[in-house]
DNA sequence: GGAGTTATTGGACAGATGCGCAATAGTGAA
DNA sequence: TTCACTATTGCGCATCTGTCCAATAACTCC
């Protein structure tokens, strides 16, 4: 393999790895595996990373870093606190192509038992609930929205959010991703005190409960 | 070791395995260390079994199935929807001593690899969730709730719950045990039209909003 | 007691794993 | 052009994995 400067090299090899990740999960990712989607040898690894878990959990978090910033960056360009909401939502639909929620799966798994991974699992999970806090923040200051605790709120949401993805991810279709996205927006729109259906795309006042399911 | 009936040895086995998983995660399991713990030989194991991945979803099956009857249990012994409700929510908070619903992360990050502890996780899910829908439906029928679509707000409390347990699990304390039980019984009140706070033990009436954070 | 059945043993086997290390090759400076 | 530096190689090592199998020991029935 053509020599590269250090920092490129090291940049492929997390690259390299988090695309095994995606492929085969956490736990079946070698280092063999790595090096063969490089098309170099195993030893090149070692001579950048000191371990197999440093490596993984740099993967994981580059891969869940960049997710947040999309995410942060879709919702950053919404006009208002329900436009910012929706966009939320719909970057967080968007995400889940399913190998990235099933990341997240293998995370919450091992954190038990790799701490760095916890700790940036942990980091990661409560940045996610930071930006939603600073959305519903934003609209009960702005008084387009209606919630006691913003903090709790956001956990609630985001834990449902997961909950209902998890569903989706790890069975198929006991959950579809259609109703994992209209019936988390619908507990925002309850949560928020928002007219119900302006998060899930229904005109407001054309809305009958048997549309609901 | 002593020699045992064929059916007393499988069960001794199933059951080192499912301690095994316990200490030491799914994916982590292997088979001569559930027969160090048991104090045999691993050509013992295979003796019973066909393969580690039966073993492994054999275990979970029966830890997650004990559970399961444990909470069916429970609810059964209720005196009307309501209660059974509330006893439900005991039960699965009880249920979490963490190792519990460690099993599940592990369970839920592994379904992708192993079908067929893809199924059983499936399975025991959509059983709970029937059991909270089993619990809706008489609610509804004898005008003590009201819902329009007892399968999807099952669907909706189970993954709250999961999520939130999910949270207390993995990262240590973003989310307490305590405000997971609160939140998710919160959110039955509101889904199922109840009296807030007839779930968290507050006695109707004398509930105020800045209490609940 | 003897014979047949089978639970149990202990190790062999092939393959995979993380990691280390001496040898090689590419690069930039003197 | 030569030399020092280091990115890269390819393999070796120790260990672990699931699975299999011949030998042994315990139990049951005649």
């Amino acid at each position: 393999m053509a020599r590269m400067t250090p920092e490129a090299r090291r940049e492929s090899i997390v690259a390299a790895t988090l695309a095994v990740m995606h492929r085969q999960g956490i736990a079946a990712t070698t280092v063999r595996d790595v090096a063969a989607a490089l098309g170099t040898s195993s030893g090149l690894i070692h001579h950048y990373v000191a371990s197999m878990d440093e490596l993984i959990t740099e993967a994981f978090e580059l891969a869940a870093t960049e997710d947040l910033e999309r995410a942060a960056a879709a919702v950053s360009g919404g006009t208002d606190p329900i436009d910012r909401l929706h966009r939320f939502f719909d970057s967080y639909t968007r995400a889940d192509d399913d190998s990235g929620m099933q990341l997240w799966l293998d995370a919450w798994a091992e954190a038990a038992r790799r701490p760095a991974l916890q700790r940036a699992s942990r980091r990661l999970n409560e940045a996610w609930q930071g930006l939603v806090c600073t959305i519903i923040t934003d609209g009960c200051s702005s008084g387009v929205m209606r919630c006691a605790d913003p903090q709790a709120a956001s956990w609630r949401l985001i834990s449902l959010l997961d909950g209902l993805t998890l569903q989706t991810v790890a069975h198929g279709d006991t959950v579809s991703v259609e109703q994992a996205a209209r019936w988390s927006r619908r507990a925002a729109e309850q949560e928020l005190g928002l007219e119900p259906g302006i998060l899930n795309g229904i005109e407001p006042g054309t809305l009958d409960s048997g549309r609901m399911h």
